[in-house]
DNA sequence: CTTGAACTGTAACATAGCCGACAAATCATT
DNA sequence: AATGATTTGTCGGCTATGTTACAGTTCAAG
């Protein structure tokens, strides 16, 4: 594999930029690297060993399948995330896959046990690191509370303005998203079924507030929401 | 204050346990030592230094007021429990209180700083520390997904399972349960209404599943759920 | 033993949103 | 252009659960 590349990548990730080129090369831990595209299904087969992987390139989204067979979305994963266990503990009973959203997708990995040395032998990585889990927990803790407390309208709003945060483009007031997401996939986001997401899309279209279509939405004016 | 009992205390924790006496004894951490009684309301005042908080001794409830002043439980702390900014990242906007459920209650507590430290001094102690708050984030994750996925009464029968597990006396299949939670407060965690909460409690009365009452919960066969 | 506050019990009513069912539109593939 | 698969649109009935409202119980404190 192409040593440079290696390197570029990690400390192209927030995450890493605290160390020196010399001491990433020195530990040098990716060992894996894929490439994959739209509509591609990834196994975390667990028998092989953990791993952590790091989104390089696109969207994905983490589906987990319940005893009853149900789908869940857990996770969108957008470029420069990290994902996997992240909690450094392999957890073998979730049954969970990705699916790739976007139209090709780039992944680095490497190993847990590797991962691992790396912070015991670089104590403000290992910071870094616990803030950067502990920052995503504090995500999934509000946007739970959300899913619980408010009804399914104020969660798409929401998930909408956070979904606009993070990737659309603005311009004034008005913000493009790229939508790569189907009504079906909002809604289990949003956890509501999908006839409600395809009702409220709709009637916010017929108010004006958004524009919806398959390629992309706009939100006409997103400080009103 | 007694220097031993400091050391003692901070030895006793899971997380700590890692560490020498000696090295506990250089770091020397604590700062802060407190008493409580039942009822009582202690604050988290966001003006103060941040700090990680132990809890020793008997049970509280972390409670959030929202914007509209609904109030909804955020967390049980039990005994042995870490709570307080556990993601190491001060976040003054929250307005969290928390409220002691048991007779009475022992707290010790650090400044978060000192804490850094000590973690940038001990890499081992850093991934403890990391697996921990990841734990703690499944744990959320999970009981999330319960709220979410299914209804009132299996939340309530889950939430049971988790409590005998956690803190009840087994006597062959039976449980007991010390309760030092209202209706109300079960009602909270599980995210439904009190009388709704009620109903379900009554209605597991009759069928003999439980014997409910203020002082105690005894469930009349774990294995039946 | 009394009194007030905090809990617990019960009922009637309203409703958000789930589900099943099917039609229409859009997209990908040959 | 044709065909099948996926995605979106729409409707009505149904159920779990929230809400409002009030009465009965328990408990602590004087």
């Amino acid at each position: 594999m192409y040593e440079d590349l290696k390197y570029w990548y990690l400390r192209d990730h927030k995450l890493f930029r605290t160390l020196s080129f010399g001491q990433i090369r020195q530990l040098c831990i990716i060992t894996g690297f894929k490439k994959a595209q739209k509509g591609e299904i990834i196994y975390f087969s667990s028998s092989d060993l953990p791993r952590i992987f790091l989104l390089k390139k696109g969207n994905i989204k983490i589906v987990a399948i319940d005893e009853d067979g149900n789908e869940t979305i857990k996770d969108i994963i957008q470029k420069g995330d990290l994902f996997g266990e992240l909690t450094l503990e392999a957890d073998s009973q979730v049954n969970e896959y990705a699916k790739v959203l976007s139209d090709d997708v780039a992944i680095c990995s490497f190993l847990m046990s590797d991962f691992e040395d790396l912070l015991l032998r670089n104590p403000s990585l290992a910071l870094s690191y616990t803030k950067f889990v502990g920052l995503k927990m504090k995500r999934i803790k509000n946007s739970y509370a959300n899913l619980i407390s408010k009804d399914a309208k104020t969660r798409l709003f929401q998930f909408l303005k956070d979904w606009a945060d993070q990737e659309g483009e603005r311009v004034g007031n008005k913000v493009v998203i790229e939508n790569y997401l189907t009504q079906n996939d909002i809604a289990q986001i949003i956890c509501t079924s999908r006839q409600t997401a395809t009702h409220l899309l709709n009637e916010m279209e017929t108010n004006g507030t958004i524009i919806y279509s398959r390629k992309e939405i706009i939100i006409t004016d997103i400080s009103k929401l």
